[in-house]
DNA sequence: GATGAATGAGATTTCATTCAT
DNA sequence: GATGAATGAAATCTCATTCAT
């Protein structure tokens, strides 16, 4: 059996992915859990904490460093490269849609401790897109003209903004390997000159 | 003097910016506007009717029809005629920067009913998307081959994602002639050809 | 046109009888009355006030001297005398209906300024009785040796509770002759010996 | 210890006769309990929902099925049969006087709700003297040609009558002795012809 | 006399958190 | 470690009444 604190995580991802952090009660997710009240408090030390966890858990899922040698090895130019990337991710996000629905929709919000913790794993994504950039740059896949600033908004923002369409302003499940090459393409072009 | 409504409206923005909507309290917005607390239920009848109030007034001045002919008269090429475009919009948002932080940052959130009404708005902007697409194609300023969905997913994902970061993120004026300038020319590379 | 006060009283007594008096509010009498809340308070001093004054006019209306002389020369008998009253009786409760409720219903609850008002009606209600009663026992229509209050309780108590039934706990229209011949009859039986 | 649910109960009938439903606040009632106003929610939904329990309560006192064998084998006619059965009742009024007040004064008042489940208890209340009225006939206690229904409403009505007079209109405690001998002879004499 | 915007005391209810068992 | 009854601060909202116009 999973640990408890696992099984907490578990729950309340689906509770708040469904309900929003205000509309979800502890009472809710230890009804879930089939524990008491009380238990809760013995793993975290509030509501607040939970939810603080849950950024924390995103951003290891999705802010790790990127693998980038391997979508390198697997492709012969920057779409491919790109189609590689984006795969991954995506699947990633089908994988834990509602998590990523919790973060994407409510994570800024709601409270000062999640924007800090918040802006806190966007500068550590910045930090990996420029790892990323460096390396496209070195691959003369991308031209070094290009600004990082601008690079990394319009490439977190076109994800995002598919993403968030695709998982949390629509129920049906995300077929992304059309939204892949979509968007491959498109970022290809963008970035490639 | 402005009416109540509207000097309500004002301090409500300002209060859920610094707050956040479940921070914020009726407590708060009557004590800024000076009136007793029976006075705002004179003019809105909930909490929530105030918020979805803001939705709408965001709509109202984020997503009014394009003024695609005067774009189109003041430039000669598709990078003119974005930073025409882009200039008015990122204008529009630093003149309204506390509305349109509180509107992406926790519009689609918080609530079943906003996420409802977060959903009428974003159809309506991308009708109007769909009308730009139509007369970039019919100016041969852009390819009918790009799909209207992604074409739509990078505009407002790279628009949205520069706001949000400079007006979200950051506590700094947002300085959108630089912004203006490197958005016109990555979308309009992106969607040239 | 009837005057201000007699206007607001009228639609009072539809407005407390269709929703009870906590439950109705000043604005909705004066939306009917078509007056601004302010005027109101020119001719009532309070929600109280106003109410107190309905339980004056059912008092006025229901509880006024007896036409004894009047019911003897129509009748031959104790029954026929009963029926002449009744008739009297019911006829004035189904006239005023609305009014009827609000008091058989909430006149005695609700506070204790109203209990009050109610006790004094009753005690003028039982004077009256007495009347009655004496009246009776002259006439020798009934028996001297019956108890004042109990045959106040079960006249009372039988009226009373015809009409909560009739008037209150069903809608349709009250058909009191049905009702004058069994309740005269019951009542002359039980009076009579 | 008398269980928390219970406690509640009885300190809010005590609450409830003496202010009145409106007048009465949680406050008030958790107050008396000695425990926090939180705790009043874990027993009840709403305060509502314990006046409508009070409601449910009084029925199951006073308008359970009649004990009409026991009340036949004591006594040897029909007053006897009245006396036994109304020295039972007016004992179970005086025993529970504070819920009889809220009841006779309120319940059929205040709420729609509350007039809904004040009607239901009517018609238990009917079912029953349907019961006594039949059995009534059987022993040839009273005559088949009275009218079930103004059998009913003079009972009900006389009843009710002098308990709300014992009960509600005076303060001092209720002898119900002399009202017991009263009253049976009154309704032997009306019932039995 | 008439108005109706404004008032504000005060009610019900919620729910994260605690702590004795 | 686990429990869950109890807590109580604090929020939203109501509505009779006032008073400047």
């Amino acid at each position: 059996m999973t640990d408890r604190r696992e099984q907490i995580i578990i729950e309340a991802i689906k509770v708040f992915a469904a309900k929003g952090y205000y509309n979800s009660h502890i009472a809710d997710i230890v009804d879930k859990v089939r524990i008491a009240k009380g238990t809760f408090y013995l793993y975290f030390s509030s509501k607040k904490d939970l939810f603080l966890e849950l950024i924390r858990l995103y951003q290891q899922i999705f802010h790790c460093e990127f693998n980038l040698e391997k979508y390198y090895k697997k492709s012969s130019d920057l779409k491919g490269f790109m189609e590689e990337m984006l795969a991954e991710r995506f699947k990633l996000h089908a994988e834990n849609r509602a998590l990523s629905v919790i973060i994407l929709r409510e994570a800024v919000a709601i409270d000062q401790d999640f924007t800090a913790e918040y802006k806190k794993m966007d500068q550590h994504r910045f930090d990996n897109l420029k790892l990323l950039y460096d390396f496209l740059v070195e691959k003369k896949y991308i031209n070094s003209k290009n600004d990082f600033e601008y690079f990394a908004c319009i490439f977190v923002g076109t994800l995002d903004s598919i993403i968030f369409r695709k998982l949390v302003m629509v129920e049906e499940e995300f077929n992304y390997l059309k939204a892949v090459d979509k968007v491959s393409d498109y970022l290809a072009r963008t970035l490639a000159n």
